[in-house]
DNA sequence: CTGAAAGCGCTAACAC
DNA sequence: GTGTTAGCGCTTTCAG
């Protein structure tokens, strides 16, 4: 293995002078050194050692990702959160720094990975309010949370109007002629504020303004995405017996789950019931009948985090900021057109 | 921040005692250290410094996962990709280790990032021939590959029987009566010998059994899985002048891709032109039209993987292994029936 | 512009 | 069992 030191002796210079040259300090060095330090380098493919580096200079150059939720899941098989990470993996790399991923249960747990590696910037998926506040505490490091709804104002947050994607929603439904309307949500981690309860609530105040009460027990939850737990409310659903003619989906994979899961016990999509999902995944466009959803630009959310990542890696004292991108309703052929 | 030396000032003792309890080397510790010096590490928040760690002992207890590819693409956006990395942060994470996720371009790269962190051991994705004999000479760290294909007999490999996977495909397309089959594939990176030209072979070989010989001009690629990039074939497909009843398809994305622009310009599923894919990715079963697939088992191969890998991490001088896995035909309702 | 020297936080012989 | 002593490979003052 070659070390700066190497270099150093087979250059006839101090390891001083090779670590500047290294790190681009080029007005510290002579033009020849420069070239001749630069040749060597190439000719023996010396590579520093990002350890002694981070040792040294106090700075990894380790981005951390890290996405919340029950451990052992594999949270990358979601589609949000693999699209999300994937263009933060790319983003990350375009500026020269390494992408940490790392699952995670407990508050402990990202104090230490983060504090154990020095990382430089984490980026977080999945967390709720009081989580925050005290990762935000016990760490100095710039740090960018999405989707998250949280009293501390002293954040970086980069996330949507999840009240207003349920407002589209219902005021979707309403126009297509549904007044019967139903909710399903994936259950969250804590009962705080969050996506999902934003969306129900958007979606629960149209509906009121338009004098419309849904009912309590047509509010779903479902604490996983696969089939076997929507059980129980495919049971109600296909029983007909709710008289529910739209649902809302709180995310276009749990609508798809459940289309799967009805569709074998026999109702028709859009004729028995109606839905709309949320994310516009890829997918949503190809399914069985084409999901009808509230669009959001995932790709430019993980785009967004890293820049203002960054923006506080480079320079300090960069005030915190609460980034809300786009959301548009999708209309394709998962919602029937009612006579009123 | 507080330190190993804090903690062993605060104990009493030399660093090494501390460094000891610290790393479980209990033999060598009295119990009443131990104890008094866990104490502290928990009251004081002591979080052990990963550089330092990784400088002193040679040992990062980091785990590269690597994707190639073209630079700039979002590579966990394909859902294997997703799956199957995700699955390998979990696999990771359960010892103890953490996983860096690298989108890699040359082979330089590879090296670069392998060393220059002092990586315990890596996975591949996406890997060739030449790029793998290259890495495994310039590394000497346990490596695990996945679906490759190389001469070089000597490295750790988890893959399928890709060339079945084609037989599979074209027996079932003889089966339901098909005789004018075409292929579409993604076009790989090198022109050598890889899962895509595999699949193909099987499938061609399968059909030649039955004095069926495909024609070249039936065999189409496509560069990228967006449906752009797809008119060509979409072109040929949809003017039915090429005869063309069966299509199978390299990957489950590329089909629903290819199904999304047909659809568009009127073809019908099964009716005009049936399909085969391949991966049975979660989505296969709920496309517009479910697809009839080669299912594998992705998350079972990155656990294999990382088992490999963590087994010549553990052990020094386990030869190196092939693993391949299982693979079945779903049918699903993409394939018409034709009567022979 | 260049080099000497100290030290980042931890591990690993090797004595005691 | 425990402490002493060298580093691991690099950065960073600070003189010169």
């Amino acid at each position: 293995m070659v070390t700066l030191k190497d270099i150093a002796g087979e250059a006839g210079v101090s390891a001083a002078t090779v670590s500047n040259v290294v790190n681009g300090n080029i007005s510290k060095v002579s033009k020849a050194n420069i070239i001749r330090i630069n040749k060597i380098i190439r000719d023996r493919q010396y590579i520093p050692n990002s350890s002694a580096r981070t040792l040294a200079a106090k700075s990894s150059h380790i981005i951390a990702g890290i996405l919340v939720g029950k451990s052992g899941r594999n949270m990358l098989k979601d589609p949000y959160n693999a699209e999300f990470f994937g263009e933060v993996v790319s983003a990350v790399q375009e500026r020269g720094y390494y992408l940490m991923i790392r699952y995670v249960d407990s508050y402990e747990e990202v104090v230490h990975s983060l504090r154990s590696w020095n990382v430089d910037g984490a980026v977080f998926i999945g967390t709720t309010g009081t989580y925050i506040k005290k990762i935000r505490e016990a760490v100095k490091i710039p740090l960018v949370f999405t989707d998250s709804y949280t009293g501390t104002e002293n954040i970086n947050n980069v996330g949507i109007d999840d009240f207003r994607g349920g407002v589209l929603a219902a005021e979707f439904f309403l126009r297509r002629g549904h007044r019967n309307l139903g909710f399903l949500g994936y259950v969250p981690l804590r009962r705080e504020k969050n996506v999902v309860t934003e969306r129900l609530d958007g979606f629960r105040s149209a509906l009121l303004k338009q004098g419309i009460v849904m009912e309590e027990k047509h509010i779903f939850w479902a604490d996983s995405y696969s089939p076997d737990h929507l059980a129980k409310v495919a049971a109600v659903l296909a029983s007909g017996k709710s008289g529910i003619s739209g649902l809302f989906v709180s995310a276009d994979i749990l609508a798809i789950s459940l289309m799967e899961v009805l569709s074998k016990q026999g109702v028709r999509f859009p004729d028995d019931i109606s839905l709309i999902g949320f994310d516009d995944l890829p997918i949503a466009a190809n399914i069985r009948v084409p999901l009808s959803t509230i669009r959001q630009d995932v790709a430019g959310k993980a785009r967004i985090a890293v820049d203002l990542l960054f923006r506080q890696i480079e320079k300090k004292n960069i005030p915190p900021e609460n980034i809300m991108t786009e959301l548009s309703l999708v209309e394709r052929e998962s919602v029937k057109v009612k006579n009123l």
